[in-house]
DNA sequence: CTGAAAGCGCTAACAT
DNA sequence: ATGTTAGCGCTTTCAG
């Protein structure tokens, strides 16, 4: 490993002449310039992060903790970050914090340690005291999916409450009345937001909510369905919360003989693949998770490189309602024609 | 940030006492390392690694290189690793080649310049010369999915020429005499190896082989399926030699009304979530994602601490037919039980 | 415009 | 068992 020293040498200059040229720090005679960039390809010579490091400068790295990166969604996202961050030169440390608020704090620590010059957390807590002291070491931080409570955290997220209503408006105006929320034992803000536009939009119809959670407390789907159904008014659409939750629905229905889009409608949050492929196809919010990572990445940048230094921002994003068959909705021509899933380009 | 220095200033001891009682290097008096422990806790002193790296030490960093984290078979993959390596106090530096040799080559250089302990990579030709660079340099590699042609690189694989011909032979015995085979462009190992499985149990059977090709030059699936149909003998069965190409495959005989499981055979490699939500569901070879990436980690740490200093190991894993419904085999009550997907656990 | 020296935090090697 | 020194590769500072 050829040092600056080597370079120095074998260019016959000093070793600042050659860092200079190397980081285009100062103005270098163009002389002086070609011996060094000579010496430097001649010897094969690269810069030591961890020197730079040691003088006090961040590394080129980003920092990346989501939930779990076999999720589809946050699959999609994490490719698309490090993507971005690769384009921008940094590369990506990347973690899951297994829904673990204490596994993204020690994850995120280790990051620092490690001089990440910035971090993008999927944050399972909203108050957490790592972003307190990653932000008063001057590291910028973007959550994504979820805000921060520190007014100034950065933040990329979607319209939760708004998109769940729009969806279950369209429910109602299918005739629905008695519309089954299905939902997850956690606690995360786009649960809670989802949530809270799905009681909104039925309680300002002047209807009674219905919510299923499903979890390790409550048990599956598959357990609580059939009192559910036992019981009157009994619902005749399902929304869930999340692909996951959708998929378990979809998965339980077909495994009772219940009819998707006759017997039940089935509407889900998060496009997934399987939605298209399943007759009918699920009508679904869609999350533009492309776009999420692109801001994220890019509010981190800023941050980074100091353009930015006003309090943080919260970015949110608009999410689109897919209608297909499975809310009741005709089939049309246009709308059975096989459409490229978002975010699956390879 | 306090130094290793500030440290032994407060405990009013030598820095390598410090030293070794952080890194349990050598025996330090019990008193010592009282005071130690304590001067540490007070003024929060967490090692630089930075400087350990200038000292000639790795980063406690693995690099992990997958062609693509949006793609379900390899963000299970990434997670378990991630997962594994963190288990063994490792973070884990993440990048998509975006199935480009070019960026494969380019990101593991990088990795190698931030001196990662070990690299786990899908590679994209078989023949790297970073790879020899690599372990010229003494850093230890394993190749998933596919192997490397180096004799000296350990590589985690499955059986896919067996798998593919064990599936073939399970259409065969449906009766199939003509089976297209669907696969894509890419000149890769595990195409080519089930491509060749396909092939031989065709040939040893006394059948003709017919391969569709799907891609940029060929083009899809659906501009070749009409001609392919048009033309004698018709195909009564398809082999998709991945998830991508099955569910391409399967949306397109959605869309033309094709009835799958009755007009026509679907089998397909990899197992995917909407596999089982489609009706009939669809029969694959199972790969163990899980177990693959818990092995590649695990002939990592192997290397990396020097346990193993034999030449590459190959690690062949065993795949699992998964016989379900397309394939025309007919229900059955224990089938229909919703089984939960390997590698999904959130 | 260029160079020399000091030192970032750590540990290997050598004292004690 | 413990302390001291030198130096890893780089940049900041100060002198030319």
């Amino acid at each position: 490993m050829p040092t600056l020293a080597d370079v120095a040498k074998v260019a016959g200059v000093g070793v600042m002449s050659v860092s200079r040229v190397v980081n285009g720090t100062r103005k270098v005679s163009v002389e002086t310039e070609k011996k060094v960039r000579a010496a430097i390809r001649r010897i094969g010579y690269e810069p030591s992060e961890a020197a730079k490091i040691l003088k006090g400068h961040r590394a080129h790295v980003l920092g990346l903790i989501v939930p779990d990166i076999a999720d589809p969604f946050f699959a999609v996202c994490a490719n698309v970050i490090q993507l971005a961050a690769r384009e921008a030169g940094y590369m990506t440390l990347m973690v899951a914090s297994d829904h673990q608020a204490t596994i993204e704090k020690q994850q995120a620590e280790l990051m620092m340690q490690r001089q990440i010059a910035g971090l993008i957390t999927v944050p399972m807590v909203a108050d957490t005291d790592y972003f307190v002291r990653g932000r008063a070491s001057g590291l910028p931080i973007v959550a994504m999916d979820r805000p921060l409570s520190d007014a100034d955290a950065d933040a990329v997220i979607v319209d939760n409450r708004d998109a769940s209503m729009r969806m279950v408006e369209h429910l109602l105006q299918h005739g629905h009345r008695n519309i089954l929320c299905v939902t997850d034992e956690e606690k995360i803000f786009t649960r809670l937001e989802r949530l809270t536009g799905y009681t909104q939009c039925m309680h300002k119809a002047g209807l009674n909510t219905r919510i299923c959670m499903v979890g390790p407390v409550s048990g599956t789907f598959a357990e609580q369905f059939p009192s559910i159904l036992a019981t009157e008014p009994r619902p005749t659409a399902i929304f869930a919360l999340n692909d996951l939750l959708a998929v378990e629905v979809i998965r339980h229905l077909r495994h009772t003989h219940v009819k998707i889009g006759h017997d039940m409608a089935v509407v889900g949050f998060d496009d997934f693949d399987a939605a298209t492929l399943i007759i009918p196809r699920i009508t679904v919010v869609r999350q533009p998770v492309v776009e999420m990572g692109r801001q994220a990445v890019s509010m981190l940048l800023q941050r980074i490189e100091g353009r930015s230094t006003e309090p943080g921002k919260h970015t949110v994003l608009k999410t689109e309602l897919i209608i297909r068959e499975s809310c009741g909705c005709g089939f049309s021509k246009t709308d059975m024609k096989p459409k490229s899933v978002s975010g699956g380009k390879r």
